[in-house]
DNA sequence: TTTACTTATTGTATTATATACACTAAGTAG
DNA sequence: CTACTTAGTGTATATAATACAATAAGTAAA
């Protein structure tokens, strides 16, 4: 990955929301917060946020997305989507927001314009990386207060995934390449939270001819194996319609 | 309308992409671009870009958005939706742009981020207002080359506009609040560049039940006057189904 | 080997929506 | 009253949505 040589610009920053699906639900990746060790202000409390970075002079924000995401997951080809901007003035102002900024030499006065991105990506095939704090997936349902203004992020990176999956084949950035029919369903049940008829839900995927059923079956399950699909994007492109399956 | 007394910030901006409806076809609005009456730069030929303003520090993008369109329309009441954000260094550095920049007195090194808006009304309920500059309607089909990155920009709105418009009910936003099926289909007709048939058109806005029906009919045609309708989104967030509706 | 257990897989009937297609109705203008 | 223009409507067929329950294919334990 490009390892820019160029200075951080100081104003200009990229928030991922990485979410991970692991067969059961959805998590998302959050990193920890603390001050440098040479730091003296025993009252500050680590705490966590999303992933994030200023970005390099010379570098698009969405390399500095992908450089973020790359940086923890190991991971560059992806699902990443820019989502939405935030740059209220305000959006930093929290005392241990500006506590931290302080901390490590930035002028808590000036207004940091960060583009929300969102990744999607399924927790097996990833092990995150050390990058000299601590990281982890939390399950979106649980997350908690989370620094700077992440927790409005998150939520709009939620509405935006929700969004996005109702129209657009994204589910599978979730699973696996290949994935059983049952593990599509409830990626979906998960996330808009509800439940689906199975037969209904499997008729539907039928007529989607770019989920490709494989030679091949579920291995190492105490019941019956289940058959295993694909995705194909060049085929949904190929066969999607257009228009007409529009709202007025 | 807020009248901040506070700076502009110098490098957060907002690109509203304002659209226009005039009952026969798509139009943006557009300001001219030139230098002031001093600058003595004889080779500077005016040209065109999309309605935009630097944000005050205290204002939020979204009323920074909010007053670019209102001062050139006087219309606050509209739906305005940010939609992408363009910050890629190299965006300002045409020569043009450049020479531009230079004259009103920016750096123009400075990385600037620009949240781009797009605004939906009806060109009738618009007169628009001289703010210094000249400002016009211009059909999005015809339009040529825009300063800055203001092509891209458009592309991108329009883009959104007709994703947003497969799934929302916003394209009520472009006609009047009174409006005929006919108009409506056109609207469709026009920005997703096809043509539809009349009775399915009408069967399929028949089961919308906040499309409206009137006491009223079209006034001053030289032909049969159609049935008036309007929107109602009170209604349409009642009745919208949840679900299902959806792509895996 | 048999039984219990777990998850996978499948079909039918009903209703709603999509699509293709052409004629009549209600105005104005001359 | 005739010509012109746009508004408004119905039917038949195919596809999709929805509600609903029994059988199949494995493993694990008796």
């Amino acid at each position: 990955m490009l390892e820019a040589v160029s200075q951080l610009n100081t104003y200009i920053s990229v928030d991922c929301v990485v979410f991970g699906y692991d067969a059961e639900k959805l998590n998302v990746l959050l990193v920890e917060r603390t001050l440098s060790d040479d730091e003296p202000m025993p009252d500050f409390q680590p705490d966590w946020t999303l992933t994030g970075n200023h970005v390099y002079e010379g570098e698009t924000i969405k390399e500095a997305a992908t450089r973020v995401v790359f940086n923890l997951t190991g991971i560059s080809d992806l699902y990443l989507e820019q989502f939405k901007t935030f740059a209220d003035p305000g959006r930093l102002l929290k005392p241990k927001d500006q506590k931290w900024l302080r901390s490590i030499g930035k002028n808590p006065e000036e207004r940091v314009v960060s583009i929300g991105y969102f990744a999607l990506l399924a927790t097996q095939d990833v092990s995150l990386k050390w990058m000299g704090r601590r990281v982890k997936w939390t399950p979106v349902k649980k997350v908690g207060q989370l620094g700077f203004d992440h927790n409005e992020i998150l939520e709009q990176a939620m509405d935006a995934l929700r969004n996005k999956m109702k129209h657009e084949p994204i589910g599978f950035g979730l699973l696996p390449e290949k994935f059983t029919l049952t593990q599509l369903q409830t990626v979906y049940e998960q996330i808009f939270d509800t439940r689906f008829d199975k037969r209904n839900f499997r008729k539907k995927v039928n007529r989607m001819k770019y989920v490709i059923p494989l030679n091949e079956k579920q291995k190492g399950v105490p019941h019956k194996p289940a058959q295993l699909y694909m995705f194909s994007r060049e085929v949904f492109e190929k066969t999607k319609k257009e228009l007409f399956d529009f709202v007025i």
